[in-house]
DNA sequence: ATAAATGGGATGAATTTAGTCACCATTGGA
DNA sequence: TCCAATGGTGACTAAATTCATCCCATTTAT
């Protein structure tokens, strides 16, 4: 019941992004660095942010990432769900299940609402504030 | 991200329970029939709901599990947590943690304030209200 | 060319999860 | 009194997940 340590890598990572000018590329190595992450593993992770659409990189010299959006405009929810998956408090609450009692089951059902309430708040929160509060 | 499917055996045996009469023994043989729950693993369960205080066992003939509290007074956070621990969306909200940012850490309040949505929620969910609707 | 950067695959240790098995302890009833 | 049905407990295991590390290929500004 937690997000993984690579979510959590993944959520400093774009904070410490968001805290620079958002034409500033910052290498995966400087980010490293200053967040105490492994950069061999940020790389990786980068790799599930570039999919998400959530940032981009340039190549060579002088290259790095830089958000693909503006701050404003991602969410504690995007980031956490790039890297680990869509949330899902339940097996038959991800996608793909085939539990066939699902319309009927009253515990999915209840499951189902405090996911939601968590996913809404999480949705509500974006990097910009996340940044500015870590000033 | 998920409880566990343990956890998720613990729901739907105290549901099972919950749809009998308060007074009734239901044997760990049984509830595993009929939930489809494999039975030697069930037992290990039951061990964590007595820790929890949620039900109590009667050995030999005729013996079996009760309630040890009324439905309507056991949530489904009561079971969860009985079960996989205390909730904790991150490590750095987990009992014992000794981040020492943690008190000026935004990601860390974010995070806990999706944690509390979600909580409050769990803790709403009466067992009674889903042995109900299971009906 | 060279150095700095991303891209990507192979590998592996540690932990967690889910389950099985064997055997012990208790208890009510025939 | 003894048996069968029940819970109690610990050892063991297979599989999946998590969290890395290492190596080398590719791109690019100077």
């Amino acid at each position: 019941m937690q997000i993984t340590r690579q979510s959590e890598y993944a959520i400093r990572t774009l904070v410490e992004m968001a805290k620079h000018a958002a034409d500033e590329t910052l290498s995966t190595q400087a980010i490293a660095l200053r967040q105490e992450i492994p950069a061999d593993f940020l790389k990786k992770t980068v790799k599930l942010l570039i999919l998400a659409r959530l940032v981009t990189t340039q190549r060579g010299i002088n290259g790095g990432l830089r958000l693909a959006r503006p701050a404003e405009e991602i969410s504690l929810l995007d980031i956490i769900t790039a890297v680990d998956g869509p949330i899902a408090l339940n097996v038959c609450l991800a996608e793909g299940n085939n539990c066939k009692n699902q319309n009927s089951c009253s515990i999915s059902a209840a499951l189902a609402k405090a996911q939601d309430a968590m996913v809404n708040e999480l949705a509500k929160i974006s990097l910009a504030s996340l940044a500015k509060a870590n000033e």
